[in-house]
DNA sequence: TTTCTTGCAAAAGTTTTGCATCTAA
DNA sequence: TTAGATGCAAAACTTTTGCAAGAAA
C-alpha cells in the first residue's frame, strides 16, 4: 500500500484542478502549477494525475481525437458538451441522458458516460 | 478538392474494416492489410484512415485511456460497450440512451456518444 | 532515519511528415 | 503524362521510467 504523501507539488496540483471551472489538459494543469512552482516537472504532473485517480480524487475525461482532460470527482453526476467550432468543453449539470435497459443478455452495465457534440450559445448565435 | 484514388492498400483497408464485427484498432488495422499485403506500411494506414474518416466512411470510437478505435461509418445510430474486465469493446444495437433537453440556453446539440462500462457475458458469468 | 516524491533526462509508444518513387487515371 | 498515393525513415508528440537527490513523516 502507499503512503500518499503531503507534498506542496501534490497540493499545488489538487489546487489548480480545484480552482478550473471546465475539465483541464495536463498541459493546463502544468502551467497552472508552474505558476506556483516553476520548477515543478512535467513527469510530476503525470505522477500525480495517476495518483489522484487511483485514490479517486481526479477522474479523467476523454474526448474524442484530443488528449484526456481532468477534472475534479465526487462533482454530481454529469456528463459533457464540446462545441464542435471553438472546440470548448462544458460541464452539464446533471444526467441529461437516460440509459435504459437494451444490453445483450449476460452484460451487467456499472457506469456510463455520455458526450453531447454541437455548437454553444456564443457560436450558435454568430452563425446565425 | 482531392481526387480519392482506388488504390489496392485503400481497397485491402476498406476490406479489413469491412469484414470486422467490431472497432478496430490501427494495429489490428495494420495486421489485418498485411495479411494481404505485406509491404503495406503504417503510414500509409495512418493516411487512409485519415482520409477515410475525412470521406465520412469510417468513424472513431474512443475509448477512455486507449488509442481510438475505428469502425465503419453509416451503420444505425449505436453506442458501445467496454467490459472493464476483459477490455473488450462491443457494438451496442440500437441507440439503448435517450437524450433529453436540459442543455444551457443557446446550446445547440448536433450529436452525441454514449459509452456504457460493466461486465459483459464472459466475465460476469466468470466472477458469480 | 526511512521511504515516498521530485526533476531531469532518456525511453517508449503513437501519429505525422519529408521525399523519392510508384501508379491509377 | 501527371497529380495523388505509397514506403521508409526521421521527426513530433504524449506519456512513462530510471535514478540520484530532496523532503515528508
Amino acid at each position: 500500500m502507499s503512503a500518499e504523501r503531503n507534498t506542496r507539488q501534490r497540493r499545488t496540483i489538487r489546487d489548480v484542478v480545484e480552482r478550473a471551472d471546465r475539465p483541464l489538459s495536463t498541459d493546463e494543469i502544468l502551467a497552472g502549477a508552474h505558476a506556483t512552482i516553476p520548477s515543478l516537472g512535467r513527469a510530476t504532473v503525470y505522477r500525480s494525475i495517476r495518483a489522484l485517480l487511483d485514490e479517486g480524487w481526479l477522474t479523467a475525461v476523454d474526448i474524442p481525437g484530443r488528449t484526456s482532460l481532468y477534472e475534479r470527482a465526487g462533482k454530481a453526476h454529469h456528463h459533457h458538451f464540446e462545441c464542435t467550432q471553438c472546440k470548448r468543453v462544458y460541464e452539464l449539470d446533471g444526467c441529461a441522458s437516460e440509459i435504459r435497459g437494451e444490453l445483450p443478455a449476460g452484460f451487467v452495465a456499472t457506469g456510463h458516460g455520455v458526450m453531447i457534440f454541437g455548437a454553444c450559445a456564443a457560436c450558435s448565435r454568430l452563425s446565425r
